[in-house]
DNA sequence: CCGACTTTCTCCACTCAGAGGACAAAGACG
DNA sequence: CGTCTTTGTCCTCTGAGTGGAGAAAGTCGG
């Protein structure tokens, strides 16, 4: 079901929607007093955009002293769909166009699977979200994927842990499919924009998203935009030396951050601290479940397991060694802290911190907060809604 | 003696003055064909700035066939000062509008002297310059400082190498001594702005400068704009570990790139291998000179002594290696290598392109030049006068 | 219930940026 | 010398945007 939604008409129209999306209902009175136009003007353009489907008036505000005002508000039916393929699970989100999220679905699924199979999942549960009463279409869709993405065409370009997505035309096959506009960016792009748009960062300009999950990435925010870098690869600070003559890593090097702290390597460390007899706490979790992940790891330091605490103390040490190093870089007024190893907390948070201020020059660290994300698993979607609500209200 | 320069009025004037300082001499016709305006505005536009000190019209070009056009051109005799403060070093430039070089001094001068010492010598060199005919007065002056500068108000905070100067207020007492608008930034953002206009990065709108001179820093510049940092200190990679628990640094770390690689670094390590015996090219020259400097290392090198080679081969590896996290994380589209230590050419390029080809990933750096910059000491000052010009050229 | 005051919104006249076309100026060329 | 080409100027028209007058719709005190 495709649904036709106008494009604001000039850069006024995109200004007042952006207002509308961030600020909520208005009246015409309080948007002119946010965009410095004269009242006539700002009619004209509040009547334009009236006219099209993004925007509706509905009802009165009640008086504040005088005649009664009414609502501005973006069309209430307006609906975007988030869509964050993390490595090993997929998270897709309804929101209205305010970007508040109606329904959320997550689902593990390997992403090497191949965009095939992940697809299939992806429209099954947009399918249930629309089916359970959510949404009637959606008038656009925001997509992360965990690796580097040819941002224009909406594209993965060589993305190391998911080989057989290399090319594959993601923002065509789903507009196709979801009949809507389509964009395409790295799960740690849209990260950061989740955390800017509703989150921590919502008033700095430059800032950095660290994301630790399956991988480690880092999304830059510059001047509130986000950087990509001359090749779609920037932020990849996985395969960073974080240790001289370390661990091989997968990319062919040794020492990377990636090979010595991010889910898979905590959940290595720990089997192997369990098999080595060196936690109880551990082998007990490796009798129960199989297998140990990074939540185990979190789940023993948790109970006070001393070897748990050291591997997260030990991996935020490395971590935060390397963020000290783009602090200095990138002199950001934040730093925010996600993905799934955050279940990791306090312990993680303070090696990081202690790390990052004891290497960095204090004029680059005095005013720095380095903080957990607010949004948790929540933040992907966000920002991948938020995406395409930025591309959607950009005058055409 | 004051100079009462206009400012351009609008966009439209600002991108002519911008399109005549990079193009140089133009008729109507061809700035029409760049700015996508009609001819008739175009022409109301030209005559605001005739009327203005700013542009001139000086005679007729020749005919390419019909009616003869009249060379539009920036007024030629504008004049800005580009003043580059090293450690070590003063320059001082004089340029026209278009930002050619006119005359060009440079001085020996230890920069912890402190500002007012610091001063009393540019202003000499300025009026040495003033007096040799080749300006009245100057319409604007660029200074770069070695050190973080709070941009907006042209004053250095907490710098490192020059304690003396912390809070100065360098583009206040600047402005008023030479009586026309002064721009402050950190030199290595002038460097990169100098190879941006007249060097190697013409056409990079994403590219980190690395300048290794006394210290080490980088400028950033992203889409086309040098990017400052939150408190102005970024691009301060010094300081970023290099060497785990390695040598001491003045920061009160340890394993600091700048103490293990920059022209101080060298010159002790230089000293040091001499007194060892273990470069007898080394010893000779510190025989005759009392004390050893970069410029030695690079002369031994250059005459194929192995030990002056090797401490430059491993330099280059630490700067590699804290590049290719840089390029890790920037995804930029070029690297440019200047500063002082330029002088040992080859050797220092080979090392620190292994290292960042070896470490970062393929699609980082696929298509990733690491050159020398063109400009050697004039990017510093034609970044300066660059500064001062984007600052004058830009609508009040 | 009425008049004074507020706030919101609409309407209208005026200014100015800018486009586009006609045309004049000035040269090349056969 | 007439035709063609290029450059530059002039004039008219459109549409963006401002600012002010005033209508609409309310509150509040007497």
């Amino acid at each position: 079901m495709r649904r036709m939604t106008a494009r604001p008409g000039n850069a006024h129209q995109a200004r007042l929607l952006k207002l509308l999306r961030d600020g909520g209902p208005n009246s015409r009175a309080q948007l002119g007093d946010q965009v410095d136009l004269s009242r006539s003007k700002l009619a004209v353009e509040v009547d334009r955009l009236l006219q099209t489907r993004l925007v509706v008036a509905d009802g009165l505000a009640a008086s504040r002293g005088g005649r009664r005002s009414h609502n501005i508000r973006l069309n209430p039916e307006l609906r975007f769909l988030g869509v964050d393929i993390g490595a090993t699970s997929i998270d897709v989100a309804v929101t209205n166009a305010e970007l508040e999220t109606l329904g959320h679905l997550n689902q593990p699924m390997d992403v090497r699977e191949g965009p095939v199979a992940v697809f299939e999942q992806v429209l099954a549960m947009a399918a249930k979200l629309r089916s359970s009463g959510l949404a009637e279409g959606f008038d656009g869709a925001g997509i992360g994927v965990p690796g580097p993405v040819r941002f224009p065409e909406g594209v993965p370009v060589a993305p190391p842990i998911m080989p057989g997505w290399d090319g594959f035309p993601v923002r065509e096959a789903l507009s196709q499919e979801l009949g809507c506009p389509v964009m395409v960016d790295n799960d740690v792009n849209l990260m950061a924009m989740g955390e800017q748009h509703a989150g921590v960062a919502r008033t700095v300009a430059d800032f950095l998203c660290v994301k630790i999950g399956t991988g480690i990435g880092c999304g830059i925010v510059v001047g509130g935009e986000v950087y990509r870098g001359t090749t779609g690869s920037a932020g990849d600070i996985g395969h960073i030396q974080a240790v001289p003559d370390g661990r091989p890593c997968a990319c062919g090097n040794r020492g990377c951050l990636e090979a010595h702290f991010s889910g898979a390597a905590l959940a290595r460390d720990a089997m192997e601290a369990a098999q080595q007899g060196l936690s109880a706490e551990l082998a007990s979790r490796l009798e129960t479940g199989g297998d140990l992940s990074a939540v185990d790891v979190a789940a023993a330091a948790a109970a006070g397991d001393p070897t748990a605490l050291e591997l997260i103390r030990e991996g935020g040490d490395r971590t935060g060694q390397v963020i000290a190093g783009l602090v200095s870089f990138f002199n950001p007024g934040l730093v925010v802290i996600g993905g799934g190893v955050t279940g990791l907390g306090h312990t993680l948070l303070a090696a990081i911190r202690t790390q990052v201020y004891r290497q960095s020059l204090p004029l680059a660290t005095g005013n720095l907060p380095i903080v957990l994300g607010e949004l948790g698993p929540a933040a992907g979607v966000i920002g991948a809604a938020r995406l395409i609500s930025d591309h959607l209200f950009s005058p055409a």
